[in-house]
DNA sequence: TTTCTATTTGGCTAAAATGCCAAATAGCCA
DNA sequence: TGGCTATTTGGCATTTTAGCCAAATAGAAA
C-alpha cells in the first residue's frame, strides 16, 4: 500500500511521460502496429537521438517496450487501449462538461 | 477541423496541466467538493502564491472553474468525471496489460 | 575484419517549470 | 478611511526539458 503523496507522484509521472506532443504522437503510431526506431524518425522529422530520448521517457514510464531484433528496436504499446483516453482530453478542450461523460 | 500537429498539441497542453502532483491533488479535492485557494493552501503546505499559480495552470488548461465570492475564490472541476480516468494511470504503474482493458 | 546501418548516450544550449518572497489587488469589517 | 484577510502577480534562483551534434555501441553484411 502506498500513501496518498506516492500516488500522486506515480501518476504525475505517467501523465508527464504522456505530456508532449512527439510522445503523443509515438503513442498513436504504436497503436496501430509496432515500429522501429527508424520508422518513427522519419515520420517525425526530429533527429534520431531526440526520438530514441522520447521512446525512452516513456518506456520508463511503463507505457512502452521494446523488442530488439537484428540491429533495429521495435517499440510496441504496453497498453494498447491507451488511446480510448484521449477522448476525455478533447472533451476538457472543446470545452462543454457534458461531454465529458460520454467518454467516461 | 484541426490538423494532426494542431491536435497532438492540444492534447499535451491538457495532459501537461496534470501531470504535477499538487495539481493531481487539487483535482482530486475538487473531485469532492469545491474549495478555496486558502482551504487548499493549508491542506497542500505550500505558499498560497505557489497554489495559486498551479490553479492557474488548471484554469488555463480548461480543467477548473472558479468562482469569487466575497474575498474567497472558489474553484471547482469543469469535468468532475476526471478521476475515472486515473485508474488507468494506476494500470499502467502496477503493469500488466491486461488490467488496462477493465479500467477503459 | 572492415564497413555500414540502427540506436543509444554524453555534452551543451536554450527554453520552460517550480517555488519562494515581496508587492499589488480586491473585498470585508470596524 | 484604515486595517484585515484572501488572492494574484512580478521577480528571481534552481531545476528540468527538449533538441541538436558528436561519439560510443551493437549487429549485419561484404
Amino acid at each position: 500500500m502506498k500513501n496518498r503523496k506516492a500516488h500522486l507522484e506515480a501518476r504525475a509521472r505517467v501523465l508527464k511521460a504522456m505530456a508532449h506532443p512527439t510522445r503523443l504522437f509515438i503513442i498513436e503510431e504504436l497503436d496501430k502496429q509496432e515500429r522501429c526506431v527508424c520508422d518513427l524518425t522519419s515520420m517525425i522529422g526530429v533527429d534520431v537521438s531526440t526520438v530514441s530520448k522520447h521512446l525512452s521517457v516513456l518506456k520508463q514510464a511503463g507505457l512502452v517496450q521494446d523488442d530488439k531484433r537484428g540491429n533495429q528496436v521495435f517499440y510496441s504499446l504496453r497498453a494498447p487501449c491507451i488511446l480510448n483516453f484521449f477522448g476525455f482530453v478533447e472533451g476538457v478542450l472543446e470545452n462543454g462538461t457534458k461531454e465529458h461523460a460520454a467518454y467516461l
